[in-house]
RNA sequence: GGGCCUGUAGCUCAAUGGUUAGAGCAGGGCGCUCAUAACGCCUUGGUUGGGGGUUCGAGUCCCUCCAGGCCUACCA
C-alpha cells in the first residue's frame, strides 16, 4: 500500500464551470484517486475553490453582493454541483480561508528571509471613477495597429497584437466605461524566480515521464527571451490576502494583497489544514511535510493547459525558494482543451455544457464516461451531440448495461433470483478468466500511468468479453439439454457483473454502486485474482434484478439538446 | 513575430525506427433469440496533410511548405 496526494486544479469561484473544466482537472484527479482508493492505497485528494482577484471582486459587484459573500455562496454552489458529479474529494476548500492566508503569508515571509523577495516601484493604470487599479485587460480602447475599437490593454483580439494600455487610442475602464484613467506609481512585491532559474530547469529535466505538454510549457518559460523573469506576486486589491501583516519584513505595501496566482496553489497545502480542522483528518504534515512522514508520498497534480506555468514554475519557485521541507509534486498530468461543437466553449456567451446544466439533463455517469473516454490528452478535443449519444447508446447502454440486464433477467427467468448451483468450469470459462485477468492488467497499467482515454478502452473491451462468452457460451441453449451447465454458465455471468462495477467504479460509480447493490455484493474489492473474483457470488447468493442502468439518448432529445445549448444561456 | 502541439479509414482515436498501419463507431453480409430494436461473427474502407532528405527499413528522425489549435509572463 502506497500513499497518494492528489490536487484538481482549483476552479475559479467565478461562476459556474463548463464541461472543458471540468475534463481538465476535476474529473480525471477522481478517476485517479478512486482507482488507488480502490486498489487498497492511501488516497489524499483535495480541491478548492479559488476565490481572490478581480474578477471575482467584479462578479460579486455585479451580483450586488459584498465580495465574501458572493464568494461563500458560490463556494456552496460548486460544492454541490461537484457531489453531482460524485468528485470524491477528500476536502473540498477554499482559497479565502484563514488556513491559507497564514500560510500565504508565511511563505512570503520565508522568501523574503532567502532573499528571493524584490520591491519594485511600477506605473499602473489607475481609474478614478472606479477608485481601483485595473489589469490591463480591464481597459479597452481602440487599436492603434488595426483601428480595432474594442482593443484590450494588453493585446488586441482582432489583430493579435500585443498592447500596452498606454498605447491604446481613448483608453476607457470596461468595468464603468469611465475614460478617466491615469497612470499612478505603485510598489509591488516581485519573486525572484530568475535566481532559481537552473535549479527549476534541473527539476524540470529530470522529469522525463510528464506528459510532454507538462514539460514543454515549462522549458518555454524557463528559456524564452531572457530566460526566467521575476514576476509580480502582489496586486492592488482589497480581495486577497494581505500584503502587508504583523512581521511582514517589509513595510508600505497596505491596501495590496497578494497575486491570486502566488496564493491559489498555496491553497493545495491550506486545504489539508482545512481537512483537519473540519474534523476529517488528524495530520496534515505526513502529506506535506518530507521531514514529517511525507516523504514517501507520491503527489500527483490534475490541470488544464493553462495551468501548467504556475504549477512548474511558480508554485515550485515558492515552494523551493521558502527553503523549508515541503513536499513537491511529482507527476503534473495536463489536458487541452475540450471544444464544443466546432468552436470554442465559452463562459460570457454561455456557449456549450455548464456542470449544472448537464446534470439537469443525465445522470453524471454519462457525462463522466464520455468526458474520460474523450478526454483532451494529446491535443484539443470536440464535444459533439451526435458523438456523445453514439458513444453513450453504446458503450453504456448497449455493451455494459445490456449485458447487466440479458444475464440476470436469463437467470430470472430460467433458475429464480438466487445464483445458480452446480456444474464446473470447463475451458471456455477458464479461457474467459485468463482473457479478463489479461486486460485488467492492461487497464491498471493504464491507470497507473495515468493514461485515461485507453484505460476507458480496455475497460469497455472488458465489458464485450462478458457479451462474447453469453454469446458463445448460450445458456439459453445448453438450458434445454444440460440445466446443471447452463447453472454455471449463468452463475459465472452474474459473477461478471460484480467484477465490471468494481472495475468501473472509477468512471461510473453511480451505476457501479447500483451493480454491487443488485449483485448483493456491496464489499466487494478489487479483483487482484480474476479468478477468485469470477467465484464470488456463491450458489444460492440471493440478487435482484436492476432498473435499466443506462436509458439511450433518443435523437430528438439530442436535436432538442443540440438547439438548446447552440445559444445564450438562459 | 517567436515557441509548442496536432494533422493517420466517413467519425473519434491507437501504433519502443522493424511483418501486410490497427481499434471503436458508422456502412455491408451472416448468425443468435437471454437481453434496453440489444449481442456475436465476418467484412468494405488509408498514397499516414503536400514535397524533399537520412536509413537496409520512416506514420515515427531531419528540412521545407500547408492547415488547425494553444501559449507568449497584468484574466485566472
Amino acid at each position: 500500500m502506497a500513499r497518494h496526494l492528489i490536487t484538481s486544479a482549483i476552479p475559479y469561484i467565478n461562476g459556474i464551470k463548463h464541461l472543458g473544466n471540468l475534463v481538465g482537472s476535476q474529473l480525471p484527479a477522481d478517476l485517479y484517486a478512486r482507482y488507488l482508493r480502490g486498489r487498497g492505497h492511501e488516497v489524499l485528494f483535495l480541491c478548492a475553490t479559488d476565490e481572490h482577484g478581480t474578477p471575482a471582486e467584479l462578479a460579486a459587484a455585479k451580483a450586488g453582493k459584498p465580495v465574501a459573500e458572493y464568494c461563500a455562496e458560490m463556494h456552496v454552489v460548486q460544492a454541490r454541483i461537484a457531489e453531482g458529479f460524485r468528485l470524491s474529494f477528500d476536502h473540498f476548500g477554499r482559497s479565502s480561508s484563514a488556513e491559507n492566508k497564514a500560510l500565504t503569508q508565511h511563505l512570503a515571509k520565508r522568501l523574503a528571509e532567502e532573499g528571493l523577495i524584490r520591491e519594485v516601484t511600477e506605473k499602473q493604470m489607475y481609474s478614478v471613477a472606479d477608485a481601483r487599479f485595473l489589469p490591463d485587460r480591464y481597459i479597452e480602447g481602440t487599436c492603434p495597429n488595426c483601428g480595432f475599437e474594442s482593443a484590450r490593454g494588453d493585446q488586441c483580439d482582432n489583430c493579435t497584437k500585443q498592447l500596452d494600455p498606454t498605447d491604446l487610442i481613448n483608453p476607457r475602464s470596461t468595468v464603468s466605461g469611465s475614460t478617466e484613467l491615469e497612470l499612478r506609481e505603485t510598489k509591488h512585491l516581485y519573486l525572484r524566480q530568475s535566481e532559481m532559474k537552473d535549479k527549476l530547469e534541473a527539476w524540470i529535466d529530470s522529469k522525463t515521464d510528464w506528459p510532454v505538454l507538462s514539460t514543454s510549457i515549462a522549458k518555454k518559460w524557463l528559456n524564452d527571451g531572457d530566460g526566467l523573469q521575476d514576476r509580480g506576486i502582489t496586486r492592488d486589491l482589497s480581495w486577497g490576502v494581505p500584503a502587508q501583516f504583523d512581521g511582514a519584513p517589509w513595510e508600505g505595501m497596505d491596501g495590496k494583497v497578494f497575486y491570486v496566482w502566488f496564493d491559489a496553489p498555496i491553497e493545495y497545502i491550506a486545504c489539508s489544514q482545512e481537512w483537519v480542522a473540519a474534523g476529517k483528518g488528524t495530520d496534515w504534515e505526513r502529506w506535506w511535510r518530507t521531514d514529517k512522514g511525507a516523504d514517501d508520498v507520491t503527489y500527483t497534480q490534475f490541470m488544464g493547459k493553462d495551468n501548467v506555468p504556475f504549477h512548474t514554475i511558480g508554485f515550485p519557485a515558492t515552494i523551493l525558494g521558502s527553503a523549508e521541507p515541503w513536499k513537491l509534486v511529482d507527476y503534473i498530468k495536463s489536458f487541452n482543451y475540450l471544444n464544443y461543437d466546432g468552436g470554442q466553449f465559452s463562459t460570457s456567451r454561455g456557449r456549450g455544457v455548464f456542470m449544472d446544466q448537464a446534470l439537469e439533463i443525465l445522470p453524471s455517469d454519462y457525462w463522466r464516461w464520455w468526458l474520460l473516454s474523450h478526454a483532451p490528452e494529446s491535443s484539443d478535443a470536440e464535444f459533439t451531440w451526435e458523438n456523445f449519444q453514439a458513444s453513450v447508446n453504446k458503450d453504456l447502454a448497449d455493451v455494459l448495461g445490456n449485458f447487466v440486464s440479458r444475464i440476470t433477467k436469463f437467470c430470472r427467468s430460467k433458475f429464480g433470483e438466487t445464483v445458480p448451483e452446480g456444474g464446473a468450469w470447463g475451458a471456455q470459462e477458464e479461457a474467459l478468466a485468463e482473457a479478463i485477468a489479461g486486460r485488467v492488467k492492461a487497464y491498471e497499467g493504464f491507470m497507473d500511468e495515468k493514461e485515461v482515454r485507453k484505460a476507458a478502452a480496455e475497460l469497455r473491451a472488458i465489458w464485450v468479453l462478458g457479451n462474447e462468452y453469453l454469446q458463445s457460451a448460450a445458456p439459453w441453449s445448453t438450458f434445454k439439454e444440460d440445466p446443471v451447465k447452463a447453472a454455471m454458465q449463468t452463475r459465472l455471468g452474474l459473477n461478471l457483473i460484480g467484477l465490471y462495477a468494481v472495475l468501473s467504479a472509477p468512471f461510473i460509480p453511480n451505476a457501479s454502486a447500483t451493480m454491487l447493490a443488485a449483485m448483493g455484493a456491496a464489499g466487494a474489492g478489487w479483483p487482484e485474482d480474476v479468478k477468485a473474483a469470477l467465484s464470488a457470488l456463491p450458489a444460492g447468493h440471493a440478487f435482484t434484478v436492476p432498473e435499466v442502468l443506462f436509458a439511450k439518448i433518443a435523437d430528438e432529445q439530442r436535436e432538442e439538446w443540440q438547439t438548446r445549448f447552440a445559444g445564450i444561456r438562459s
